[in-house]
DNA sequence: CGGCTAAGGACAATCGAGTGCTGAGGGAGG
DNA sequence: CCTCCCTCAGCACTCGATTGTCCTTAGCCG
């Protein structure tokens, strides 16, 4: 087990070549300038030595790290292990690795993290905090290296993007419950300074609109964070409203948790009270009693897609930007049933999901 | 905004002195050998022309990279995400970054990611992947960096680690359930390789026997892997034994959700059919119906503490190994209530809890 | 007043790989 | 036979910071 550091030279000399003779026929790109059989030499020589490219001679002399940061709001949100993992698999793939960090929707925070990531280096971004007009983005744009937005996007197309398009699930949502006979239908919005609150804000409008049904201002509540304490704060907002709405369209799964609470703080039940619909189908919201009727977003697929793209930026830095909008489904569960119009009876409450999480791993 | 790169050497130009002289300027720990006065000049230098240390230059020069490498099986388990989050958490603030792999409990995948953390000379390593004999670990001791291990641990105490204290969080669970009067207990124990698993069914075991309870062979299911699946298969088993078991202790939340799944298939209910505990208190299993007793973790202490060790050990490579065993707090919530009557025959299902208002769709 | 010491900096080597330039050698074509 | 070109490999420098060594200078004491 020859461990030990075995340089460029060692293998060099084994094989009776300079070392720059060495480092072109190691190197995929430079081979050619080496003759095949200098190459077959070399290639042994380092195989008999067990050498492994020095990584940080590597990064130093050509500047470029093989690492990728990427800054998320929050880890514990269980919305962004699935997507975090999606960019970690692709980039590993490549021969790359994630730089994480977490910003707790904090903008010094956010600074900081930037500014380490890059100290270090890293070759790309991939950045899930972006608001809608984004003061850090805007002056950074310059000299940063790549960047790519994912779930969240800035209000002009400045940037290469992968998101879910919120209107299209909204309206999957409104023409499932209007198809169920709902006709007061309540909106807990998200943050309109995020893409995702905003949009599904935008969504709903028009997708009301369009089923012919009217928006009543006391129905919607806007929440100031995607959490489950605003969920249940905006959801006591709207259930106040006389005569009381007969389904909510949460902006996230998240304030769908905060809403359940207060659905049943207020005496009611869901779904015979009220129908509820999430946005986001987060992992185990599935187990809820009643499972969450929520819109499925492709996680892992859109931190691939987001790794993809910042690869492609890497290897052809001028490549046009691209905006990815990946379409998302509405999947129905036990939260939604009849509304009150069509049928004046309540109808049975959940049944079991169809669609369960994967459970994969150990603790 | 002089953003370009500035190097030391253009620092020390400004300044008036040798670029090595900068350097230990600049540098805290070498900073005393140089005059107060050229500090002063260095230091407003590097300020004025922006100055930002290369960290590429430096680590190849100290051949220390400042990052951590962290390997888990899977950032899907809702388990992992706020461990992973205390250790960054405490690395960031050492000026550490966290690389984050994702093993999928593959050995190949795992060997892999090691070598690929390797190769990027991160400092040292925190892994919650650990097999209770573990033949990769005991084969890389020699020349790795420092490795401390988390949550599973291995058998010989040949690392630093963090844990937690299985046994007596299962005799937590135990006592309690004996406390309602429940006398048949089963267990759906965790794969026996895994120091949790093992150490859960060790600890159920000694606790059972303490309380004064007998265990039924037949009570017992080992299940092959953390998961929803093995979970509910395990929970087939125990339940198909008569008498059936008044409450169920699974060795972790995982299981517990394959076995709300199973005891609903059996067509029983929890809690008033059979009592559920779980481990860990994962995320969201206080908004399970019911809401999961379990046994809590300081998931994010024990995060915190693990990089707190790896710190350490960098900084004082001889520092004698430690282990940390981290007490857990059992969570009572719904799924467990008052077994039968210990000189009774009522019939466990035929219980209701007067607690829970009962949905009459339902039966 | 000479010599010794200590402090403060300059100098240069170094880490390991990548790469532009140079030059040797050989084959082909005029 | 001479020239030209092409292939291939050696040489040396480079990236930017750290650090061991040595030199200069000033201060101090006998």
């Amino acid at each position: 087990m020859p461990a030990a550091k075995v340089t460029l030279r060692d293998v060099a000399v084994l094989a009776g070549v300079h070392s720059g003779t060495a480092s072109r026929a190691l190197n995929e790109s430079t081979r050619s300038l080496v003759n095949a059989d200098t190459v077959r030499r070399v290639t042994e020589a380092a195989n008999s030595l067990g050498y492994r490219p020095n990584h940080l001679a590597r990064s130093f002399k050509t500047q470029r790290t093989f690492s990728i940061g990427v800054i998320i709001p929050d880890l514990n949100n269980p919305l962004f292990p699935p997507i975090v993992r999606g960019i970690e698999d692709r980039l590993a793939s490549a021969g790359y690795v994630a730089l994480l960090g977490n910003t707790e929707n904090d903008a010094g925070r956010e600074r900081r993290i930037f500014a380490e990531m890059e100290a270090r280096h890293v070759d790309g971004l991939v950045l899930a905090t972006a608001r809608r007009e984004d003061p850090m983005l805007l002056g950074v744009a310059r000299n940063a290296p790549p960047i790519v937005l994912v779930n969240r996007i800035v209000e002009d197309h400045a940037f290469s993007s992968v998101s879910v398009d919120d209107g299209a699930g909204i309206r999957l949502v409104v023409e499932h419950l209007r198809a169920l006979g709902h006709r007061r239908i309540a909106h807990v919005a998200g943050p309109q300074e995020l893409s995702t609150g905003f949009g599904r804000y935008r969504g709903f409008q028009a997708s009301m609109r369009s089923a012919g049904l009217e928006i009543d201002p006391k129905l919607v509540s806007f929440s100031s964070s995607f959490s489950i304490a605003e969920g249940a704060r905006c959801a006591a907002e709207v259930l106040a409203a006389r005569p009381r709405p007969s389904a909510i369209v949460a902006a996230n799964d998240m304030l769908a948790l905060g809403c359940y609470a207060e659905i049943e703080e207020c005496g009611l039940r869901c779904p015979d009270g009220v129908s509820l619909v999430g946005f986001n189908d987060m992992p185990f919201v599935d187990r809820l009693t009643p499972p969450l009727t929520t819109v499925r977003i492709p996680h892992a697929e859109i931190g691939a897609q987001a790794a993809e793209l910042i690869l492609e930026r890497i290897d052809q830095p001028d490549s046009p930007l691209k905006s990815l909008l990946l379409a998302p489904e509405l999947v129905v569960r036990g939260s939604t049933v009849q509304g009150p119009k069509l049928n004046g009876k309540m109808s049975a409450s959940s049944r079991r999901s169809p669609s369960r999480s994967e459970d994969p791993s150990r603790s």
